[in-house]
DNA sequence: TTGAAAGCGCTAACAA
DNA sequence: TTGTTAGCGCTTTCAA
């Protein structure tokens, strides 16, 4: 089947002893048609088989109504959710959007950039890959104006908006928390520090532990790619100290979970021996035995917010911005955590 | 800050003292340009902030080098996975990806399936949505011969490609375990029967037991729209019922935990009072207590055919295309099913 | 190897 | 209210 010329509105036009521009006013749906022609015309349109061209119209008007997006990962419970929150909005706001990730990697990531910036995006939402050192493949971005918007994984720049949420507090309140349940010799679990979720998740933490008159031993820092295997390794490696942590709080519940998983393995009773807290709220918390303490993390509502930032940009460059915006974090007590006889319980070897 | 006026080629032709076919010829890397004209001409291209306009490109060309996926939700475990591997292997061909979903209703995926027709993608992948009752929206991709590739909740039309599991076998498959365990009253938690995936399964389910001379009860069969909460409310009702099943297998392995810990909550226990079995392999599953008994569905490998059988076919249209991919599954029997007293347990009266 | 020129389909400024 | 016209930036055919 050969694919047939398509119909344009120049096609349209001529049928109706009209103009292009009449029938391109009438299918915009601008002003100055008269009724009666306008019906003509969509009805003709539809008949004959017309689809818009949207790269003659982009072409022309030198815009596209379309995102990019750059995030590190697509399959991930966060980036899912988030993703599904700016899908919604941007489609709802008549945008679309092309998704590109990273795969983790500042290589690739600049590969996407640069697409994306080929493809004549709008603007740009991204989250930041694991190792994304400098920012210098922004510049271009910068250089046209073309307004970007980090979430999650960010950066502060020049004039750009960062959706986060605080990750500082959120770590040091749930140290305080694992501290008030007794805890005394807590590990941390935690991603490339270059990140700020993992560094401020981090210097929170360690704060708390300052504030409670704890010191902090840098032994007790281990930094991971925090996959489900970097969560087995490191509850691995407690299991071979000689005198274990009595909590470990990590940055995110993939490891949270793989880490109960391998501690009660080796006969390690949680929260009893250890107690955990995880990082990001996932649905797996809510399910497994015991349930996981762990910081809710507003991923859709950090996805809308940070598309409707832009949305806003795009559409209204004049306002005033602003340049970070903080999303409600919640911390989330649940049994992983809870020490049933309070404050008993320290360092114990195994 | 005013942005700039683009760079063309017409801008490093003039400069060069070129012609702008010249320019474009080299960027392009196409033949008939010389060395030393290539060089200069990237160099100076480069220089000058040149960036290539892929809609004026397109235009010409009337090819995009974009794929339109279309799936009824982002945020789910399945579609995060083949949505990763979908893109992976699509950017790695050259394609971008116009990434919609049609919130599981048939309205909003006839509206994503025309704006990303009116963008002019080269191909569809897609996945429909919980309702879609007819495939007529499809009809113009058919007409102008614009491939479609359906993945998952597939429909069979013509000419066009389905990259499934064999939902029946594994639906068969699952419950003939559970039966094998001495499970004699089995009930079935699926969705819209309009889906092949719900429907296949449910097939399976009901043929496992007619096979194995067990009655197939209507009352076994309940529908839902297999959120979490259909499976609370799925055991609740379970819990309610005079003489309770003696297992459940269940469509998905967000309904699985979701019915398993409302029936342990219960005093229910599992797998000593009711079996679960659940599909798709979550992670989940491995974690809760008890682990999950589920069918191995590859999202990943899914989506990396799907999109694989499209770019086969943009490439090379003329080839001849297979019209179904089945891919391996695989039952994954763990604790949730497995009776520790075979057979010796059937109907019991709570 | 390079250039000239037409045209992809649409929109917007201007004219009628 | 409708029409004329130019041009968005690129690619490609044909000619040199």
């Amino acid at each position: 089947m050969k694919e047939n010329r398509e119909i344009t509105i120049y096609d349209v036009a001529r049928v109706l002893n009209l103009s292009p521009s009449t029938v391109s006013r009438a299918l915009k749906n601008k002003p100055h048609v008269s009724r009666e022609t306008r019906n003509r015309i969509t009805e003709a349109a539809d008949k004959m088989g017309y689809r818009h061209n949207k790269f003659a119209s982009n072409l022309r008007q030198k815009k596209t109504q379309t995102i990019g997006v750059v995030v590190p990962r697509l399959n991930s419970y966060f980036m899912a959710e988030a993703l599904a929150g700016i899908e919604k909005i941007a489609s709802d706001n008549g945008y679309s959007l092309l998704i590109a990730q990273s795969q983790e990697s500042y290589i690739k990531e600049q590969l996407c950039i640069s697409t994306l910036f080929n493809s004549r995006v709008d603007g740009f939402l991204v989250s930041l890959a694991y190792d994304s050192s400098d920012m210098e493949h922004f510049n271009i971005l910068f250089k046209k104006n073309i307004p970007v918007v980090f979430f999650d994984r960010v950066k502060k720049c020049n004039n750009c908006v960062n959706v986060v949420i605080d990750n500082y507090r959120a770590g040091y309140e749930i140290t305080t928390h694992l501290i008030e349940q007794g805890c005394k010799n807590i590990m941390h679990l935690g991603g490339n520090m270059l990140r700020n979720v993992y560094s401020e998740r981090f210097c929170g933490y360690k704060q708390a532990l300052l504030d409670k008159n704890l010191t902090f031993n840098n032994n007790f820092l281990v930094v991971s790619d925090m996959t489900s295997k970097a969560g087995s390794d490191f509850a691995r490696r407690i299991i071979r100290m000689k005198q274990h942590p009595d909590a470990v709080f990590t940055s995110n519940d993939t490891t949270a979970v793989a880490i109960i998983a391998e501690l009660e393995n080796a006969g390690i009773r949680i929260p009893e021996d250890i107690a955990v807290a995880g990082f990001n709220n996932e649905p797996v918390g809510r399910f497994i035995k015991p349930n996981l303490t762990t910081v809710n993390y507003p991923a859709r509502e950090m996805g809308e917010t940070a598309v409707s930032m832009l949305l806003n940009r795009l559409t209204n460059s004049q306002a005033q911005h602003a340049d970070t915006v903080v999303i409600d974090h919640k911390i989330i007590i649940r049994e992983s955590s809870v020490r049933k006889t309070r404050g008993s319980q320290t360092t114990k070897t195994l």
